[in-house]
DNA sequence: CGCAAGTTTGATGGTGCTCAACCATAGTGG
DNA sequence: CCACTATGGTTGAGCACCATCAAACTTGCG
């Protein structure tokens, strides 16, 4: 059974697992999923290594399960929005997400996606600067920031944890920014589809069949240009025998350095 | 006297201070101040309530300030380089930095630009993902990174303030990466002008008459334009009356809300 | 089968880039 | 004091790239 009574099914119980209505603000549609299962540090997910609590000392895990919360979305739901007060943050166990901002005459960008062990929704005090959306079916584990905050008195390498990531998604922005301010349609759609790749192949995925869990459109967002220009120029670069797309969502990348070269002009 | 022997003097001694030459990697230009004068925390910067170690502890205040250096840059001068490998964070203490990447080809883009208590170099492990480069004779504050993840361990404190001023970044880049990828020219050079005269006024500087330290090449590298695009946009914004040039480095904006609702195309 | 959503393809036009020249200001040396 | 130069900013003409508008195609689903 995928799901019968439709939107009822969501707020109940479903594919065997016990759920319950999450009453925190901005969560209204999320269920809370109450089932141990998995081989991560705290039993609650099986991130395994990915898991935001691996190689923390037994007390440090301990205290993260009890006020860990696994949540599970259905593609478009809305986990916060722009401009809601931030309390948590979230790890990705599976599915993915978008992150957007919005412009008061609709238009929209995008400016991160985050897969299976990202961590995203930092904020300290103040309000999430951007909305969270979930884009396929998913499932996160959320770690509420002011726990993490008191937990980091006693146990610095959360806080050191959560700096690395930071540090990491700071990098991120700088070469998207760099993409987005001075790079040409194809060099967007390149860089897009190899940094895909990459994150691919260092998660021990393989490298070239790789699933796009996004839309045109969500691409079109995220690199800054119309769909149609997104889609005129995977086209085209399947024309080239740059890539080969055996479905609208699965592109194979047969020369990477190829793509590479059409990734910063030196092509 | 401002300075009669040129390139020399940087190397040995000059206004009055005393200084030695630096020898970390990629410092070469810079000039160490070893002079205490400041009324900041640690007695060596005039930060005040700006100043990174603000509002610590004595005994942190003591590690922080040993392990502390003063540099002095000249305009031009490069701070470090896209893949040095990164050891120090850096915070203003007077002039202004712009921090960028560099494509194959030599296309350019500014990803920040730091003024006084702005912190940037943020870098755990592995190296600077950009180059930084002072705008103006700059003076900044060397804090080797190695040693404020050592003191985290005593003091917490310190890490937090890191992941204030990195949340801070962040949010400032979601902003940045929806101005360059969905805002139009005149939207994108409103944008950059509000967010100077907004920090100015935060600051506690007047609003108005905001000096702009960086050139229109710089403007342009960090909004994705042409210097010709941003020369025209301004000019065009002083015809509409929505801004005055007293000065090519000098903006002043009669009318913020207007300004404002240029930003972001409710004009 | 018909509908809806997503993707692709086509025709056309506008925004901002390119190339080029001109102008303003400050610094330099005769 | 005044060319002379260098640097940075402004202005102009033409065009390219990508957005816009429109329609056809594909796929999945009721």
């Amino acid at each position: 059974m995928t799901r019968s009574s439709a939107t009822a099914a969501r707020l109940d119980s479903a594919s065997g697992l016990v759920t319950t209505r999450e009453r925190w603000p901005g969560d209204t549609l999320a269920r809370v999923d109450q089932a141990d299962r998995g081989n991560g540090p705290c039993g609650h997910c099986d991130l395994g290594t990915l898991a935001f609590c691996d190689g923390f000392a037994r007390r440090t895990v301990t205290s993260l399960m009890r006020v860990q919360c696994t949540l599970r979305f259905e593609a478009h739901d809305t986990l916060f929005r722009e401009g809601d007060t931030g309390v948590a943050v979230f790890n990705v166990v599976s599915g993915a997400v978008k992150v957007y901002k919005l412009m008061p005459d609709g238009r929209r960008q995008i400016t991160g996606f985050f897969f299976r062990g990202d961590m995203f929704g930092f904020c300290l005090d103040g309000d999430y600067a951007y909305t969270a959306e979930a884009v396929t079916p998913l499932s996160v584990c959320r770690l509420p920031m002011q726990r993490l905050h008191e937990l980091s008195e006693t146990a610095p390498e959360v806080q050191h944890r959560i700096l690395l990531r930071m540090t990491a998604k700071l990098a991120q922005f700088h070469d998207h920014v760099l993409l987005l301010g001075r790079k040409t349609a194809r060099e967007r759609v390149a860089t897009f589809l190899l940094a895909l790749s990459e994150r691919a192949r260092r998660r021990g995925d393989p490298a070239s069949p790789i699933p796009l869990a996004m839309g045109r459109v969500d691409i079109a967002d995220y690199v800054g240009l119309t769909v149609e220009t997104v889609s005129r120029t995977m086209t085209a670069f399947k024309r080239e025998g740059l890539i080969d797309l055996p479905s609208p969502n699965h592109v194979a990348i047969p020369d990477t350095q190829a793509l590479r070269a059409a990734s910063d002009g030196s092509a």
